[in-house]
DNA sequence: CGCCAGGGTCTCG
DNA sequence: CGAGACCATGGC
């Protein structure tokens, strides 16, 4: 059996979501776009996946079907927050990115909002990146390491530039094996992501949940911070302690929690 | 048009 | 360790 077959999945949710940024709807209500290198056409039907174009094989593996939402749900906190994030999402699945594309764009989306970051990721695609049927592919480190602060800056990039540009380097130059990195445990694997230029713990979190299946890791911007506080009915504090208290109070798949928190916070706010 | 955005880094206490 | 200043850009 395959799991497109059985297994549910929120296209829009999922896409729309803030995890990705280059995929387009298209007027008939499917999606095309890239993984990896590879163009596909992907909708939902009767709220399956459904594979038009590309391999089925490559979709079910980035869109993660084999996460066990149920289960997943199952060990989700009690709050009224996280039930009414729950009862908004579901079907939302944290994707399975490739993990220099993931770094990269997370790199150029600090202070941005989700349309801008886009925006910059389509022009780098479209500066630096192989044209393809549906857009173009993400520009390799070593291209990008070759390129200039200018260059990326023509991308709206601002200040970020110049981090993307050492961070492409020392990935171009195999200073750092972002795939060798897999095999270390979550707070090593921070801790390396941590050193590269423009990675700090919330875009190292990013990388976390959504190019290393740490599901439990939780990325803390604007957004999340103050739902953290909501949820300490008002209560702030630092960074550390809120972090504390999302690790001890969201559950095992701390990850999806805050990433059904994070959408149900920013539709609500419109 | 002013506000704000999936923050990082550096400095200073 | 913690707080503050500074950093560019564009959607809304």
């Amino acid at each position: 059996m395959r799991l497109t077959d059985s297994v549910p999945i929120s296209l829009d949710l999922t896409l729309r979501s803030g995890q990705v940024f280059h995929w387009e709807h298209q007027a008939d209500g499917s999606w095309t776009g890239l993984i990896g290198d590879t163009p596909v056409r992907v909708a939902e039907k009767n709220g399956l996946l459904d594979v038009s174009r590309g391999s089925l094989a490559l979709a079910e593996n980035y869109f993660a079907l084999d996460h066990p939402l149920e289960e997943i749900y199952a060990e989700f906190p009690r709050d009224p927050m996280s039930a009414e994030a729950l009862e908004l999402c579901r079907g939302l699945r944290i994707i399975r990115q490739p993990r220099w594309e993931c770094l990269a764009t997370f790199i150029t989306s600090s202070m941005k909002q989700v349309a801008h970051i886009r925006s910059m990721s389509l022009s780098l695609r479209k500066a630096f990146g192989r044209p393809t049927e549906y857009g173009y592919t993400y520009p390799l480190p070593e291209i990008l390491a070759a390129s200039s602060e200018q260059a990326l800056r023509a991308c709206g990039l601002g200040y970020r530039a110049p981090n993307l540009l050492a961070t492409a380097g020392i990935v171009a130059r195999g200073n750092v094996d972002l795939d060798a990195l897999a095999g270390l445990e979550t707070p090593a694997l921070l801790e390396a992501l941590v050193k590269l230029p423009g990675v700090g713990v919330k875009v190292a979190n990013c990388v976390l949940l959504f190019a290393y299946e740490r599901l439990d890791a939780v990325p803390i911007d604007v957004w999340i911070h103050r739902v953290l506080i909501a949820m300490r009915r008002g209560r702030g504090g630092t960074p550390a302690q809120l972090a504390r208290y999302a690790r001890k109070n969201l559950g095992p798949y701390a990850g999806y929690v805050q990433q059904y928190l994070f959408h149900r916070a920013r539709v609500s706010s419109k």
